[in-house]
DNA sequence: GCCAACGTTGGC
DNA sequence: GCCAACGTTGGC
């Protein structure tokens, strides 16, 4: 079981919105990113857990904890013409792009802002912290996940 | 709005 | 394969 951090700017998808998606469940698609894109493709698997996290927006932080419920499988919006991340290049026997399903499992309220997480020296390294940190699939280790379910004021085991 | 950081594109 | 130009991200 690993830690992720899944970043999505609220106003085009907040964890409200996940919140209230059918089984609270969605499949992360439209990321058009390699590097994430073989996290989602490879590593990231069911019972995952994830921070969901708010960006660009006027207070950046983390906003919910989801679960993986699916492994990594083909992005229908990459064979979407209509879709805003349509890619002709991606082919439905050799998919370029890649999405997991999540559900949500609580919301984080107040949100946790990027700023508090910056104060705690626990999680200095912790790659959101790191400067021109841009990748929208991040890592988190246990140490980090555990610190900020603290500073969550979450009981800090795995349940969420 | 600014701008640093990063990824992608494309000429050569 | 190099690298300059360009586009995007995202905090501030």
């Amino acid at each position: 079981m690993a830690f992720w951090l899944f970043k999505s700017e609220p106003i085009t998808f907040s964890f409200q919105h996940l919140n209230s998606c059918t089984d609270k469940t969605t499949g992360w698609d439209g990321v058009r990113n390699y590097q994430a894109r073989n996290r989602l493709r490879d590593d990231i698997k069911v019972g995952d857990k994830v921070l969901f996290y708010h960006s660009n927006t006027d207070l950046p932080g983390i906003a919910g904890i989801a679960e993986v419920v699916e492994d990594g499988g083909p992005d229908p919006t990459a064979f979407d013409r209509d879709s805003q991340y349509y890619d002709p290049k991606s082919q439905i026997d050799a998919p370029t792009w890649y999405q997991v399903k999540i559900r949500a499992l609580r919301a984080i309220e107040p949100i946790l802002p990027l700023s508090k997480l910056r104060e705690s020296p626990a999680l200095r390294d912790m790659e959101l912290c790191q400067r021109g940190s841009r990748l929208s699939v991040q890592t988190v280790s246990t140490d980090h996940w555990k610190t900020i379910m603290e500073l969550a004021g979450i009981q800090s085991n795995t349940k969420g």
